[in-house]
RNA sequence: GCUCUGGUGGUGUAGUCCGGCCAAUCAUAUCACCCUCUCACGGUGAUGACCAGGGUUCGAAUCCCUGCCGGAGCACCA
């Protein structure tokens, strides 16, 4: 399959010998513990892109085989079905490896009727010793009579967590250690978290479970993580063992988000939000998929900070800025203005029209202008209150000079401002405005809007005036973070 | 300790396989100016990088060696 041409465009490299398959076929398999966190983005974008490119497919697969260490978090599962959704991308198949059980079973039996696997019940320690040696442990030498009757009686449940593991024959001289006599099942006491895996106690390992399900489900092109280097080397033993062609590979490094004081992990996210110190998955402070989302910020822009950081192999930094860019560049054409006042010094204002009628976008005359009224007097953010005497220019309304605690409106034309020698500034009236709540990363502000904001829907971005993009999440106390009948809005960028 | 694997401006990336067109691409960032009734958008310009040292060569970001620094694996986690 030859990449389609699409110019300059592809900024992701070619996938190795993708035109040695009739079809390039991904997967990311997550471990369904928890909504995803952004990194997390880097896989649905990329192999979601792919696809695109190479006309392909991807697998959805939830690698969720250890239910203790990892235990699957059961609401993770839709989580980040919803985290692909938003990114952009719809998975082809979507599986779950604890509903493949008896797979990976029949698999394991095969490779032990071939002798490529055996049941060892030597402790961690003393395996490891041995096998940093070099040498093979009792075990090894079992006879295939013995290893099928151990391994039934691991799948049957007959041992407890650290008893038994059945263990694929590999190279005990391999010079990797790494690669030595490497685990394919053991047990687990807990039992799983979804009700239809909750009898089963002799787990897969990753290497084993993944190894076969890559095969079995024709994936052609794995991108995966450094943290896996050795896998494929460790999965090519079984994969020797069916006659099977290990598929092609991709590795690449980790991936740190700056801009955030939280660490980005699933579970330091998880026991933040179950101290209480952050409100949950979408907490702006949260580095999540659903804090962006609800900061308004478009999959898309994501995507294409994602794709931009390519598949190099060293790790990498992602910059906010980034996303920010990306998603000003999707936003800025069709999201409305609107003022927001924090902290507003109130002023009377004399001598002027009723109202001021600033256009709801600059580019977009078309969509009309807003109503901001100054007959109950406005606000002014402290920054901008002009020193008494001085003139300042009420977007939207016109010049005025400051009087004490009044703004008298001059006659100036627009050319004072044009001249340099009046600064323009947003604001809003005093009476009959929007109380409205902004959360931040770096916490709530609190202010008012002008009446108009009033009009826009939850969901919508809109950008206040001089200071940013924000995504509205309810008005009239409908937002969850609401406190009383205020609106809130959710901080996206400048 | 053993085994992998990297190191291009603040960040990411192109170029590295097949040395010259690289006084190094593009994006982002920062700053300045222009535009503008926003500190947005748009435009122009500036800032800023080949880890270090040797070697090969007429010529090295690119090949070789050494060093330095980093990441990963050696789990009954994924």
């Amino acid at each position: 399959m030859e990449a389609e041409d699409e110019g300059d465009d592809q900024v992701l490299p070619d996938l190795p010998n993708a035109d040695d398959y009739d079809e390039v076929r991904m997967r990311a398999a997550p471990n369904p513990n928890g909504p995803w966190h952004i990194g997390h983005a880097r896989m649905p974008a990329v192999i979601g892109t792919y696809k695109d490119l190479y006309d392909g497919s991807f697998v959805l697969r939830y690698d969720d085989t250890d239910p203790e260490t990892k235990r699957p978090d059961l609401e993770a599962y839709d989580a980040i079905l919803e985290d692909v959704h938003y990114l952009g991308f719809e998975p082809d198949e979507v599986i779950t490896a604890s509903d493949r059980m008896e797979t990976y079973y029949d698999h394991a039996r095969e490779v032990i009727e071939m002798g490529g696997a055996y049941t060892c019940s030597c402790s961690g320690e003393a395996f490891s010793e041995l096998k940093n040696a070099g040498e093979p442990c009792p075990h090894r030498g079992k006879d295939v009579e013995t290893t099928r009757e151990e391994f039934e009686a691991m799948v049957d449940g007959e041992y407890s967590s650290g008893e038994m593991v059945l263990r694929i024959k590999t190279d005990i001289e391999h010079k990797n250690p790494a690669l030595r006599d490497w685990v394919a099942f053991r047990m687990v006491d807990t039992p799983h978290p979804r009700p239809e895996a909750e009898d089963y106690r002799a787990w897969p390992m990753l290497d084993f479970q993944s190894g076969v399900d890559d095969h079995l489900t024709g994936v052609t092109h794995i991108i995966r993580g450094i943290d896996l280097q050795d896998s494929a080397k460790r999965q090519q033993f079984l994969y020797d063992y069916f006659g099977w062609d290990y598929p092609e590979v991709v590795h690449w490094g980790h991936v740190q988000v700056d801009a955030y004081d939280v660490k980005m992990s699933t579970s330091t996210l998880k026991e933040k939000i179950d101290a209480g110190e952050l409100d949950g998955w979408d907490d702006p402070r949260a580095p999540t998929l659903k804090s962006l989302r609800r900061r308004g910020i478009r999959g898309s822009a994501v995507v294409d900070a994602m794709l931009e950081l390519g598949t190099s192999t060293s790790d990498v930094d992602l910059s906010m800025s980034a996303i920010y860019a990306n998603n000003r560049d999707i936003v800025d054409d069709e999201s409305d203005r609107y003022f927001f006042v924090r902290d507003g010094e109130r002023f009377a204002v004399e001598g002027g029209p009723d109202a001021g009628h600033p256009a709801l976008h600059p580019d977009h005359e078309e969509r009309g202008d807003r109503t901001v009224p100054v007959t109950g007097g406005v606000v002014v953010e402290p920054d901008d209150v002009p020193a008494e005497g001085d003139r300042t220019w009420l977007k939207g309304y016109g010049c005025v000079r400051r009087e004490g605690d009044a703004l008298v409106h001059t006659d100036d034309s627009i050319e004072v401002v044009r001249s340099g020698d009046v600064d323009v500034v947003h604001w809003a009236p005093a009476e009959d405005n929007v109380t409205v709540r902004m959360r931040t990363m770096e916490g709530d502000v609190t202010g008012v809007a002008e009446p108009d904001f009033a009009d826009t829907d939850a969901d919508d971005v809109v950008q206040f005036e001089r200071l940013g993009f924000v995504r509205v999440d309810g008005h009239d106390g409908d937002s969850r973070d609401a406190d009383g009948d205020e609106s809130v809005v959710y901080w996206a960028h400048k």
